[in-house]
DNA sequence: AAGGCGGGGTA
DNA sequence: TACCCAGCCTT
């Protein structure tokens, strides 16, 4: 038998799974070396562009504060900037410090989340202003590990914060920056496979020394892969690194690699089967029964996995038997009997 | 490493 | 229709 000694003594789990964290490229990964050559000069050309060309954004003005920075993050995972806007501004308005949010109902935050999709965020956003507040007396914290400790933070949020909200110089990799150096630098029209640290290493090389111009680097070539440098098809004649994108010298290259996985369609999917609970449970003023939720799905075997799916993932509780008093049949009391014919449920 | 998780906009 | 989007979490 193996020989397990004593000398590796069980330790607690940590409270987080930090062995997914992926820290900072160490001097080693970000140093040119033999086969790390020379990079292009990016930020030359991209910072006046940016200048230029910019969006004007909320979470980008001067009178930002880190917590508007971080809604925004959370509401930028997976969701584009126009739909972001007006519910971003009404957040705010509603909670202007994580304190606001974490003296509110985590119902009230997927309300307000409203159809921006993946509301698991709204749970999220509410959960970290919780710790924000209980570790780090409601203000967000300025160090990595604080921050990729938060619910709902990994490694893309808690640097973006650490950037744009603090001025601190850390590479930020989005899937935009991704795209922007694989074509630029690597000369391939699409990035292949995520690998945080590599890709860190990647933007390491080309991040400005200096803070503040690494900050403005990194917000113009974010918006040069949103606006410019698309997916799709890519306005290489508005792209203002022409004379030094790789993949443009190359003659735009067709891709070699696998396309990315591609996600399940969305029609007949339980995620719509989500997506329609939660409409209701949104617009519902009083616990409905399970019945309410499902009448009308197509399947209603699978709209019961859903609606337990959302109660895994906090997006639905069960209702205290006295708050639905209208489905209680007349005459019954609580506590009748050992049945409860209508579980109900309600936004958290 | 892969799969689940919304929903809207665009080609 | 299929693809894309300022990702994160779980297994």
């Amino acid at each position: 038998m193996r020989g397990r000694q004593p000398r590796d003594p069980p330790r607690p789990a940590p409270a987080r799974a930090y062995h997914r964290r992926v820290p900072d490229p160490r001097p080693d990964d970000v140093t040119p070396s033999a086969a790390a050559t020379t990079v292009p000069d990016l930020a030359g050309p991209l910072l006046p562009w940016y200048l230029a060309a910019r969006r004007d954004l909320p979470w980008r003005a001067p009178d930002a504060t880190p917590w508007g920075v971080l809604v925004s993050e959370f509401m930028l995972q997976q969701t584009q900037v126009d739909r972001v806007l007006p519910r971003w501004h009404a957040w705010l308005d509603a909670w202007p410090t994580p304190a606001d949010l974490a003296a509110a109902l985590a119902g009230d935050a997927i309300r307000a989340w409203g159809r921006l999709g993946y509301p698991r965020r709204a749970v999220w956003l509410h959960a970290a202003a919780l710790q924000i507040v209980e570790r780090h007396g409601g203000r967000v914290p300025d160090d990595l590990d604080a921050l990729l400790a938060l619910r709902g933070v990994g490694n893309y949020t808690a640097r973006a914060v650490l950037v744009f909200a603090f001025g601190q110089r850390h590479p930020v990799v989005d899937t935009n920056i991704r795209r922007v150096l694989a074509r630029a630098v690597d000369g391939v029209a699409a990035p292949g496979p995520p690998n945080a640290r590599r890709d860190l290493a990647a933007m390491a090389r080309v991040l400005p020394r200096d803070a503040g111009r690494a900050r403005q680097f990194t917000w113009a070539i974010m918006e040069l892969g949103a606006l410019v440098c698309t997916a799709r098809t890519p306005a290489c004649d508005r792209c203002p690194i022409t004379d030094r994108c790789r993949w443009l010298l190359l003659g735009r290259p067709a891709t070699t690699s696998r396309p990315a996985r591609r996600q399940a369609r969305y029609e007949g999917s339980d995620r719509q089967a989500r997506g329609r609970i939660m409409a209701r449970l949104r617009a519902a003023t009083t616990p409905l029964t399970e019945d309410a939720l499902i009448a009308g799905a197509p399947d209603a075997t699978q709209a019961r996995r859903a609606l337990a799916s959302l109660v895994r993932d906090g997006l639905a509780v069960r209702a205290e038997a006295a708050e639905a008093s209208q489905t209680r049949p007349s005459g019954a009391r609580p506590g009748d009997g050992a049945d409860e014919p209508h579980p109900c449920w309600r936004l958290p």
